[in-house]
DNA sequence: CGCAAAAATTTACATTGGAAATATGAAGGG
DNA sequence: CCCTTCATATTTCCAATGTAAATTTTTGCG
């Protein structure tokens, strides 16, 4: 099978598919992101993606996962530079923010239990694989609640709901932008100071 | 102009298809909340909404204007029976996140740049009385970072994200509910536990 | 070579939001 | 009381969208 053949087959579609909509969705949003126009961009018809998704929303689906691939590797980076306890954490934290920031559309496909389907296996995946990160990092935190019952999923879910929100309310315009796009605060800035305490640490 | 008349014209549309569009968001939810639906249920072309409204986003403009006040409705209410600090903290917070687990749909249109214009005057007014409950709280919260540059602003808004992070990551389905719908932690198990300084405070 | 299956196209259709032209009725002035 | 005016609502029409069904083209295998 020939790779990127102009005729009938096109070859490689479902991966085409998938970066025309990353494209996409970076140019012209997520609203008018549209079966039809992700199709024409790659020049194939309309119902072609139907032979690889199952419709539109499992194509965003397709789409979100990339997408959440992306987010974990934009946490990860530049992680291991510094040492675990706080400094990690910030790292973590800002790249979570830097690819909401960067990605405001991507990022809001990815978590809209509307538009894509997180019971598909893929999806799950890797939308685990960026939670893993978080998780990973927010062992071994310690705060108020860090010895109550739950922990240490309740510091994971503390930590996941400050960095989450933050991005959202300032992706959606609730908390104010400067004029160049960037946070009034950095992640790490709106994260309690967490102590570290090595009996918690995996 | 009388009132509720069967005949041609209504009398009442604007806020008969505002009430319709909150009921139908509980009933339909916010993917098949469309602009014929609303019309529909009120009795009236889908063309009539036109009249009042600047399109179906402008329509939903309206829904979450009132959306935003019973949010912040929620948050008051039991808020006064408390002691200012954290108690007082609490209690907002869990009326934050009861409202949008008790209404995800709207809290998503509230809440969603896409769907809705933030620049209207009348939700930014709505908005604003939401937001307000929680400035009101976070002043006199004292916390690693309530002497650094920034705050309170700061606060209210590392409040805010945590708050509203929960609530939209337990609404997406990301963080697990139980059976009941009920999140794992009540809001104040993910806030982290504020002092109170009387100076900080209004 | 021939045939079955995969992949893509064409065609058709129901829904949607919006624009334009038209109809209706309420309100106020003579 | 009538008649004009204007807000309000309707009807009709249109472009765009996602989906389904039938059809055509290509691939790959026996």
């Amino acid at each position: 099978m020939s790779v990127n053949r102009k005729n009938y087959h096109h070859g490689d579609l479902k991966p085409a598919l998938i970066a025309a909509g990353l494209d996409l969705l970076e140019e012209t949003g997520l609203e008018s992101l549209s079966l039809r126009a992700i199709a024409a961009r790659v020049g194939v018809s309309h119902t072609a993606p139907k032979n690889h998704f199952d419709g539109l929303r499992g194509l965003l689906t397709a789409i979100a996962a990339e997408g959440f691939r992306r987010h974990a590797a934009e946490m990860r980076h530049g992680v291991e530079d510094h040492p675990p306890g706080k400094p990690r954490l910030q790292a973590a934290c800002d790249g979570y923010l830097r690819f909401a920031l960067a990605h405001p559309e991507l990022f809001r496909l990815m978590f809209s239990k509307t538009l894509c389907n997180h019971d598909d296996p893929a999806l799950r995946a890797a939308a685990s694989g960026s939670y893993e990160v978080l998780r990973g990092i927010a062992a071994g935190l310690d705060w108020d609640k860090a010895d109550a019952p739950g922990a240490p999923q309740r510091t994971e879910w503390m930590l996941w709901s400050i960095v989450h929100g933050y991005a959202m309310l300032l992706i959606e315009g609730q908390i104010p932008r400067a004029p160049d796009g960037s946070a009034p605060f950095p992640a790490s800035g709106v994260v309690p100071d967490f102590g570290y305490r090595a009996d918690l640490a995996e």
